[in-house]
DNA sequence: AAACTACTATTAGTATACTAACGGTATTTC
DNA sequence: GAAATACCGTTAGTATACTAATAGTAGTTT
């Protein structure tokens, strides 16, 4: 006889995450500006705080794949609001930055943002809210 | 002046569940048998819990798009680890069900599935582990 | 300076995860 | 029993997210 209990998939961690992040996406989509998704949220408020940055870099500092953040670079370049500019000192490197529509819509995103956080933590208690933060910044 | 405070990506509930769920992703795949992903491992457990399901319905009970699962059941029908059969009473339907290769592994599944709960809820106490669980089965 | 190593970006391939549209089948409603 | 509605599975298209391979560039070591 095991002291295990009987294995519920809908208590494993994996399993929930997966859930959590279904009904975040689709909090996310509601409150979208431009239709941004959330990769390309990230990539924008990134660059927004380290101004101009390389774009193996620049996933690095959101932990995105050098073979994501080029998928996503490349629709917003597409989209015109992000810039991509060959670095003169470094022939590899290619140097993204915001394009002046990327520039206006900064504060827009903030807000959104915090919108976002607001409606999804909704079902927890302000105090539930803090404790899951925190513990969820300990998996990372 | 507003009373929000700085808006910080890397303390958004999106942005920590992505990391979050990356981090399952590697440990899963460190763990996984048969290189299974965690949606077939999904697909998989609830399969031998039902016995026998309509291929929708499967997806239903682990929240997967139509889309998602025909693809998801696709590949395990292809490695021999599910059968589909059409069903005799609704000619819409076709019945998911383990194969033999299935139903030989799901002990297996049900340890690996544990230790990968255990290692990624690693970096909390147990007290937390269960707090962070009870949190964020409410967000679900 | 040549060789080695490390980093840059790109590409191809696979696996989720969704939307939208489709044709087929069942059920309900009148 | 015919029409309307709902559900079934499939397909095409888009967006993440990874691996592995590649060519080009930069730095380091000898």
């Amino acid at each position: 006889m095991s002291d295990e209990t009987v294995y519920k998939l809908d208590e494993q961690v994996g399993y929930l995450l997966r859930l959590a992040s279904q009904r975040h996406a689709v909090i996310f989509q509601e409150l979208a500006i431009l239709d941004l998704t959330p990769a390309q949220f990230s990539v924008l408020v990134r660059l927004s705080e380290v101004t101009t940055c390389s774009q193996n870099q620049l996933g690095r500092l959101i932990a995105m794949d050098v073979a994501t953040i080029k998928g996503v670079a490349d629709r917003l370049v597409k989209r015109g609001l992000v810039k991509r500019a060959a670095d003169p000192d470094d022939k590899r490197r290619s140097v993204l930055s915001l394009s002046q529509s990327g520039l206006e819509i900064v504060d827009k995103l903030h807000q959104m943002g915090r919108d976002v956080t607001r409606e999804t933590l909704a079902p927890l208690t302000a105090s539930q809210q803090k404790t899951f933060l925190r513990l969820l910044g300990k998996l990372v």
